[in-house]
DNA sequence: GCCCAGGTATAAA
DNA sequence: TTTATACATGGG
């Protein structure tokens, strides 16, 4: 990966591959929006840039030298070669194969933990326009104002809300979950930071005390929100589809990157659904 | 109108 | 331990 910077404005050339509608718009985050232009814009933390595709290079806008090194080299997962993943993956299988071919160009985001735990949350039996919604209104009613948006609101801030005041994002029944989730983040009841290095099991079981936080929900936060790209979801929607055309995968094989073949996976049957 | 969505809690078999 | 159902809401 190469780098270089011009007035606020890094400009990257990758050996990999980075997709930006495909990283994001495969699922695993809600809160990049794609402009008419095909840029695609969002905030992390307290920055908001950018990304747009010019020719080879993928330019971020609104990037300083020091942005990139502390948060967007992280963040877009760049040190990380994916071609070296996909050929790795296409070996294990060839289901897994179809799975990896059917969609390039994908990053595994390091996304916030709190907002992926919100997010994931939000997201159970619900659908991707309306999830974003729902968390567009979120950091509009409770977030900081951001560029030309808001920050993802903070644990303590949503601790301290009634399911009442939770009504105008039209979460549901989701509501109290977030509420539950808030407070047991803010107290320290759970600790995320911990469930970077904790063994993967007890992640899940830590993130599994909050109320409406099952395996499926666990296993995104830990792989969108940590980065444990081991998390795979063995025992809820995924039995179904490792019973099927891809019951020739064995999950610990997969290894340490168990969960991005569950991206692939996940791809290939949402677009042969439609 | 109808079906269903990146599921989970709860009750019942 | 496995299987069924309600859940709030609205996108397509």
């Amino acid at each position: 990966m190469e780098v270089k910077f011009k007035k606020n404005t890094a400009i990257l050339k990758l050996s990999d591959g980075f997709d930006l509608a495909n990283t994001f718009e495969c699922g695993q985050c809600f809160r990049w929006n794609r402009e008419p232009d095909g840029a695609y814009c969002g905030i992390v933390r307290d920055r908001e840039v950018r990304l747009i595709r010019q020719d080879d290079c993928i330019v971020i806008e609104n990037c300083t030298e020091e942005d990139f090194d502390a948060i967007w080299k992280s963040y877009f997962d760049l040190d990380t070669d994916y071609g070296a993943i996909r050929r790795m993956l296409s070996e294990k299988s060839p289901s897994l194969r179809r799975a990896v071919d059917s969609i390039d160009g994908i990053r595994i985001l390091r996304q916030d933990p709190w907002e992926a735990l919100c997010s994931f949350i939000l997201s159970q039996n619900n659908n991707i326009p309306r999830i974003r919604g729902i968390i567009t209104r979120l950091c509009e009613g409770f977030g900081e104002p951001c560029g030309n948006g808001y920050r993802f609101p903070a644990a303590d801030t949503l601790a301290g809300l009634t399911a009442e005041e939770l009504a105008p994002l039209r979460a549901g029944f989701r509501a109290k979950y977030i509420l539950d989730a808030a407070r047991k983040v803010a107290s320290g009841e759970v600790k995320l930071t911990a469930l970077y290095t904790a063994p993967i099991e007890d992640c899940r079981q830590q993130l599994m005390t909050i109320y409406g936080v099952g395996s499926k929900v666990a296993e995104c936060v830990l792989l969108y929100g940590l980065h444990r790209t081991e998390a795979f979801p063995v025992d809820v929607w995924m039995k179904k589809a490792l019973s099927g055309e891809f019951s020739d995968i064995s999950v610990p094989e997969l290894g340490a990157y168990a969960g991005i073949a569950q991206q692939y996976i996940f791809h290939l049957t949402r677009s042969k659904a439609r």
